[in-house]
DNA sequence: AAACTTCAGTCTTGTATAAGACATAAGACA
DNA sequence: TGTCTTATGTCTTATACAAGACTGAAGTTT
């Protein structure tokens, strides 16, 4: 092992941190993203040089590598090196993406991803609810979207999407989001969702719904409330889909 | 190492197998779960005697056990050593109970697992989807439940239970399901459950649900359709449930 | 001369093992 | 009864080697 480094602390000093050191590596490196220092799909310095780097060894770098990989935060490729993931990564286009046809029963027979047709774009002061929900202040600015989204046979889901103004600096009233907004947070603002909280209510669709989704009046839909969080916690994107339920469901898995 | 062992394979055969012994260790170690050779709740060899049963070191029996612990199979304590994972485990009654009340906010913030009311119970044969989700003949039987689930404010959801019989041999009309139905299979028939699937759609209450949930006619509930795969993949439980979502949602957590 | 193949060297991640640290329980003993 | 010792677990870290992937030199073919 290296003399002295940053983390070999090694004095077995009266300071009470009884932390594993892969847990510290951990902590750093998950730093190293937040911090930008790591974007996303950059090629990380190799195990044995981390290892190098921190005072510790290679399997102890790449312990801490496990949780992450596990966590989808990292891809490892033999022979190649470990890049941080991108939205991309792992067929994840459809890791928060669960809405399915009746009729594909196969879990690994996805369906095709919906496109958006938007309704409506603006950016506005954030209401109560949405500076509890970003942590803003009352002067702060969100960018709200409205649109309608719809697979081959038509319309699929209407939905609301909030986002803090601050983090999409670059944004005008006419740029669109992609398709897939994930990976478009984490390419071009180096944002990473580590995950969504969702909540689901069955709820009788208002009368403009309906009528966007071609449902009858009263009809029950799934309504889904997103929150997504990135890696500092901090939630980076809320949305409310009302989803219609008469050819789709939300499918889930737990383990 | 021990000399001649099961799974040293050592020869350089010419069979074309090539699996890191770690996997095979797990294959091996979840097969004795699968065969009820280890029940849930049961203390296991220490990992330096497995290792040496199966003729590896204690690391990669360590390593077997990371994916098995990390899957919620196992329980590890160290100082005393690695248990088969109960169904309470982990508190992980509530590992599959996604109700929430719409007023407890944190995630942490546990609602009470609700009471249940029986319906009905009856035992008979299986139909045509029953036939196809558990893998039965036509002759086969089936076990059915109707019970309401209320917690303190009043009746949560309505459901609908089905078990396959030959899993369950000492049942009788009589006999009440637990509260926790999956520590209830674990304990008794060393079933674990190790996933479960769910798909969910929102959809009008029948008259009759409405009225035992003391809804309005017509109200929208959440339709919940769960089926519980043990770790052979069989199917050992199927129910439907339909919630009322006016003062509870189902949370769910993506990562 | 240009294009292709082969192969060795060197980089990477993946696997397996060993040794010691740490946690817990039970018996020895004052 | 309380403390110490010991035995037996898991947990952490390090090391050695295997296997995949790229690079470039050397040879081969066209």
């Amino acid at each position: 092992m290296a003399a002295t480094t940053a983390m070999a602390s090694s004095g077995s000093s009266n300071r009470i941190e009884a932390q594993p050191l892969y847990v510290k590596a951990r902590n750093i490196m998950v730093n190293r993203l937040i911090a930008g220092e790591w974007r996303p799909g950059q090629l990380l310095p190799s195990e044995f040089s981390i290892a190098d780097d921190l005072g510790v060894s290679q399997g102890t770098v790449r312990k801490a590598m496990d949780d992450m990989t596990a966590q989808g935060l990292l891809v490892r490729k033999q022979g190649r090196g470990t890049y941080v993931a991108e939205a991309e990564d792992n067929s994840i286009l459809f890791r928060f993406y669960r809405l399915t046809p009746d009729d594909s029963d196969a879990t690994t027979d996805k369906a095709e991803f919906p496109e958006s047709d938007y309704l409506a774009q603006s950016q506005g002061q954030a209401t109560k609810q949405e500076q509890d929900i970003f942590l803003l202040s009352s002067e702060d600015m969100v960018w709200r979207f409205e649109r309608l989204r719809s697979d081959p046979l038509g319309p699929i889901l209407w939905e609301r999407l909030v986002l803090p103004a601050r983090q999409f600096p670059d944004f005008t009233p006419t740029t669109r989001l992609p398709n897939n907004v994930y990976q478009f947070y984490s390419s071009r603002y180096g944002i990473i969702v580590a995950k969504v909280n969702e909540k689901l209510r069955a709820v009788t669709a208002p009368q403009n719904v309906s009528q966007l989704l071609g449902l009858p009046d009263q009809a029950p839909v799934l309504e889904i409330d997103r929150r997504a969080v990135a890696l500092n916690d901090q939630v980076v994107e809320w949305r409310i889909s009302l989803c219609r339920s008469d050819r789709l469901h939300y499918r889930n898995e737990l383990k």
